[in-house]
DNA sequence: ACACACATGTAATTGGTTACATGATTTC
DNA sequence: GAAATCATGTAACCAATTACATGTGTGT
């Protein structure tokens, strides 16, 4: 049996923290791991139906069983494929940043365009480093004893710094875009 | 018709430099948008077919037609398409990257494999680093004077200053690592 | 003669999202 | 009683890569 990435996603949250529903992991990866991955449903629930034929998940109905919920537990023959799949070199998949792409192209739009995108980009970002440091407060606060808390903040803190970086260039981006803008409105004057 | 965003890469190449073969676009693509944006020709092929079909671009064999090539031009109308597709909102897909991910779970792992993991992605890193270094000096001595330069730049500028902070990182990330590694032995010492 | 770069294209497969469908439980 | 959240699942669709297939021109 093969299994898509979403497996090994699955895998490491509930060996980070069990006994969760489809629903749950949803939730758990959008507030631990979100920054950086997404899972959809349509992707979860066929995947931890392969985990559970394959043996490296085990579903269990809620305690309360009232509202048809399925939790999961890792086995140790999970615990040992994450281990091997984490070893393994990770893969990065060929970039494709369309933000990046359009402001290429900018000379081929009304100025006002690029700027606008950057802002766009600019608050996105603003938006995405707030979440992060109050995530990274939260944690602190909750999970320090955990022995996973120190590979949670090397992510955080990499997300922080690129986050940072991306919002000084763009200070520097608008300057330089709206330089152009004047540039081009001075030419049409003439 | 409805068009990728392949299609809208290959527009903006031939807005930028005229008269290139699918071949041409593709190494074009890789040394100018490259770090940011990959395109395969099993993409560009049939996309350049429906440009044809559309009449957003041109397509007539090479003046030395020898080698069985297609030479492609943007019209009129490609050049309005492109234009209405950079004024749109910039979409931005689920990120997804299997670095920060296996970092993540590196408590799952042997010390060692999140290091290892840190080494690579901080070769990989040093590599772009350097490339995007070169484009940039090789830009500024041929390419200064085009009117889409200072938006090339600021792709590269960006690049630069992403990548410069993720090695910065890396440095950290692996001391701590590194940290980590000394006592879990020495907990295995006990 | 061989290898490498030029050049074009298709078919199979992948890996994924989105929309749809349904219904229970909790909270206001 | 309405709305939001919890909860599970499937089907349709999509955008893309990869592998395959083929052949020419150029440099050594």
């Amino acid at each position: 049996m093969t299994f898509t990435r979403t497996a090994y996603v699955i895998l490491g949250i509930l060996a980070w923290e069990d006994n969760q529903s489809g629903y749950d992991i949803r939730k758990t990866v959008e507030s631990s791991v979100g920054y950086f991955w997404g899972e959809s449903y349509g992707q979860i629930y066929p995947t931890l139906k392969r985990l559970v034929a394959g043996g490296l998940i085990v579903a269990r109905s809620s305690a309360s069983a009232a509202k048809r919920r399925q939790e999961y537990t890792i086995t140790q023959a999970g615990r040992e494929s994450l281990e091997k799949w984490l070893a393994l070199p990770y893969r990065d998949d060929p970039p494709r940043d369309e933000f990046l792409l359009k402001l290429f192209f900018g000379r081929e739009a009304a100025p006002f365009v690029s700027i606008e995108h950057v802002r766009t980009f600019q608050e996105k970002n603003r938006r995405t480093l707030a979440s992060i440091l109050e995530l990274e407060t939260m944690a602190r606060a909750r999970n320090s004893h955990m022995p996973g808390f120190p590979f949670w903040m090397l992510t955080l803190s990499y997300g922080v710094a690129q986050l940072r970086s991306a919002l000084e260039w763009s200070e520097t981006a608008l300057t330089v875009l709206s330089a152009l803008e004047s540039t081009e409105a001075s030419k049409l004057k003439e």
